[in-house]
DNA sequence: TCGTGCCTTCAGTGCCGACCGAAGTGTCGG
DNA sequence: CCGACACTTCGGTCGGCACTGAAGGCACGA
C-alpha cells in the first residue's frame, strides 16, 4: 500500500522543520517555512496554516511575526475583512545563509580583541594565534564565495 | 584607577563563552576553552578550572568530557596520585568551524528530498527550487575554500 | 587490604523558551 | 453604534537543558 503525496510532504515539511530547529529557529516556524515552500497555491492565511499544522492562533501569529520580520515571509493584506495572505520570500533566503557565516566570521572580533589583550606576551599569545589566524583566513575568503554566486545581482 | 589584566583577561572569557552559548555550546564549556586558550602555564587540573571559573567539580567534568570528546581539549593523565592535565588543542578548532559549514551545507539534502517529491509539477516545484539552488551553490563553493586554507596539510 | 585523593555519575533544582488558548484590540460592513 | 471577524497579546503550563553537590568508583601508595 502506497503512501499518499500529502503525507510524504508532510514528513518532508516536519523533517526540514527539524533541521532548522536545531538552528534556532522554533519547531512551528520552520513547519511555516517548509509548508509555504510548497504549498498549492502558494498564499495562505494565518487561519489556514493554523488549521493545516495543527498550531494554536498565537504560535502562527508569533511565528509569522518573525519570519516576516526575518524577510522570509511576505505578508499581503486585502480591503474588508478578508485575512491577510501570507507567501514565502524565497528570494531573501539568501539573507538567512548571510548571517549564518557572518556570525561564523564575527568570532574574528574576539580573537582579536584577546590578541590586543596578550600582546607583549608572544608566547603566551600562541595558542590564541592559531585560532585568530583561523577566522582570519575565513574573513579574507568567505566573501570572495559571494561574489561567485550566480545572480547576485542584488 | 586601571583596571588588572587578569580582570579584562576574565571579562573577555565570559564574552567569549557567552558567543558560543549562542551557538549551543554550554556556558561554562565555553569558559573553559576561553580560559585554556590564554592561560598560564598552559595546562590545568579539573580542580583548578573549577576554582578559577567558579563552576562545580560536576560540571567541569560534563563539560570537560564533551570538549575532549569533540578533539578541543587533550587529557594528560600521570603516574600517581597526580590529578591530570588539560590543555587547549587548538590545531582542532578548524573542525568545529567544518562542522559549520558541513550543517549548512546538509540543508542540500533536504532540498533536494522536496524537489524529488516535486518532480512532475515544476510550476509548483519554483519556490523550493530557488532554495535548492542557493545551497548546490554552497555546495560546489565551500570545498574550494577549504583547499586555499594555509597549511591545510592534515 | 586499607586509606586517600581525584574524578565521574546522577538525582534534584532552577531557569528559560516554546506553546496554548482566552482575552483584548482593531477594523470593517451593516 | 453594533456585531463579526482576523489577528495580536499575554498569563499559564510544560518540557528540556545547564548546573549543583553529594555519593560512588577508580587508581595508586602504604
Amino acid at each position: 500500500m502506497s503512501v499518499g503525496r500529502e503525507t510524504r510532504l508532510s514528513a518532508w515539511i516536519e523533517r526540514f522543520a527539524a533541521h532548522f530547529a536545531e538552528e534556532g529557529i522554533p519547531l512551528i516556524g520552520g513547519r511555516i517555512l517548509g509548508y509555504l515552500l510548497v504549498c498549492q497555491p502558494t498564499e495562505r492565511t494565518a487561519a489556514e496554516l493554523s488549521q493545516e499544522l495543527e498550531a494554536s492562533s498565537g504560535s502562527i501569529s508569533t511565528n509569522l511575526k518573525f519570519l516576516v520580520n526575518a524577510g522570509l515571509v511576505t505578508k499581503r493584506t486585502r480591503r474588508g475583512r478578508q485575512a491577510a495572505q501570507y507567501r514565502i520570500n524565497e528570494k531573501r533566503w539568501v539573507d538567512l545563509i548571510q548571517r549564518k557565516l557572518d556570525a561564523l566570521v564575527s568570532v574574528r572580533e574576539l580573537t582579536e580583541a584577546g590578541m590586543r589583550l596578550m600582546s607583549g606576551d608572544p608566547e603566551r599569545a600562541m595558542r590564541l594565534r592559531t585560532v585568530d589566524d583561523l577566522y582570519t583566513w575565513l574573513a579574507t575568503e568567505l566573501p570572495g564565495v559571494w561574489e561567485r554566486r550566480p545572480s547576485s545581482s542584488r
